[in-house]
DNA sequence: ATTAGAATTTTGATAACTCAAAATACTATA
DNA sequence: TATAGTATTTTGAGTTATCAAAATTCTAAT
């Protein structure tokens, strides 16, 4: 089969991550949410979608959905691949800001090769997971996304480490660098006030800080 | 103005190093040439020439040829740019070999931010040239092409150094590269003869490489 | 069960780039 | 200067990806 284009990329990797958003397995991905994360008018999608259909990348359920088959999911975790391994590196080795990365990351994911992808994975010792957390499938499209708690579910008052940022938006991204609040991070959670909206933080050096629920929802910690 | 397609960059890119290989200034570049060196029939090349020529980018005369116009050359000195960064960064960094880079830079060259490549020049030492000698334009689009002589042209006998290689053919690069002739490299010319149509260069650590003359015209060498 | 409203699909166009092959213009030689 | 041969341009058509807006289908509330 021909290399995919850098549309029909990006396609797989928005309908996987719409998945992995939505809950568990199965679920379908509706059109209006797929065209929304790929700035395309619905209409758009659905015949993109049908295309891939006849490619065996999707399963197409007309006014339900779409699911990645196994095919697509493996297309779709290389994708993820490329474009995690390319922020890590951009962040290690070229010193580049955590807030930036993901943008130059989004165009060089379709134009590094696999070859280029190894050099890099091994220059970085084969990580885990990229700046955000994020895990990085391996070359076989494999990848092992651990369970973690967040902010608003894991112990009050017990240390853990900041361990996954799952928002990508370059504002909240800075916010959070401003704040000491990268992934390996130590912190604590001190308080959760649901009228107030709010979850206090312990972070770095004993400061202090606070963050929207909705926020808090996005930050994702393990034990230390 | 928009920026230009990754088509774009290609077609001022072949133009400029059509103009460049073609001798000395305002020469045109032919369509049939420009077709070839970018692997499209002649007509596709006329028809997007003719809307290069609508954006100011090119001057076009019909049944002549192509050239730049000064927005033109500027455009595809940054295409060059990015494209011979990347190579050195490849090679520096990455430990790539000499001979692959130009094929993944050919790719990375239309994705990579203008940031990106800041970043990379900053770490290579704002470099004035890539692995194969050729001249990195500056951020502002201009360059400095230093007149080499070359292997038929050079004084038979002095040491001269070897600075710059007009071939991008891997196969002749990995060539090269297994005899020790790369940029960089003190040798000299010990004889040359027309009617053998070769060249003898005693190379690194005093070994002797024969070379073809059509091959020998495009290792370029300047005075220790 | 109907039906209003939302989501989805269809239809008809468009833009960028490409090719094949016919038509045309150049050029060099006889 | 006529013309054979080559290079270039034109024409007509195809591909991929997109949008706007009309038509259809689904869904949830009465």
């Amino acid at each position: 089969m021909a290399l995919p284009s850098s549309t029909v990329e990006n396609y797989l990797k928005a309908i996987y991550q719409a998945q992995s958003a939505q809950g568990r397995e199965h679920r379908l991905v509706p059109m209006g949410r797929l065209a929304g994360a790929l700035g395309v008018v619905p209409g758009t999608a659905t015949t993109m979608v049908k295309t891939l259909a006849e490619s065996g990348l999707v399963d197409y359920e007309p006014y339900a959905g779409v699911r990645l088959t196994p095919a697509g999911e493996k297309l779709a975790a290389l994708v993820l691949r490329r474009h995690r391994l390319i922020e890590l590196f951009l962040v290690k080795v070229l010193g580049m800001s955590w807030a930036e990365v993901h943008d130059e990351a989004e165009r060089l994911e379709h134009a590094a090769s696999d070859r280029l992808i190894d050099r890099i994975d091994a220059m970085l010792g084969r990580p885990a997971a990229d700046p955000h957390g994020d895990p990085i499938p391996d070359s076989s499209g494999s990848m092992v996304t651990p369970e973690y708690q967040t902010l608003l579910t894991c112990p009050l008052g017990s240390p853990v480490v900041l361990t996954r940022v799952t928002d990508q938006d370059s504002a909240f991204l800075r916010f959070l660098e401003s704040s000491g609040l990268k992934p390996g991070q130590a912190i604590r959670v001190e308080s959760r006030d649901a009228a107030a909206d709010h979850v206090v933080v312990r972070g770095k050096r004993e400061r202090q800080i606070m963050i929207g629920m909705r926020a808090a929802a996005k930050l994702q910690v393990a034990p230390p």
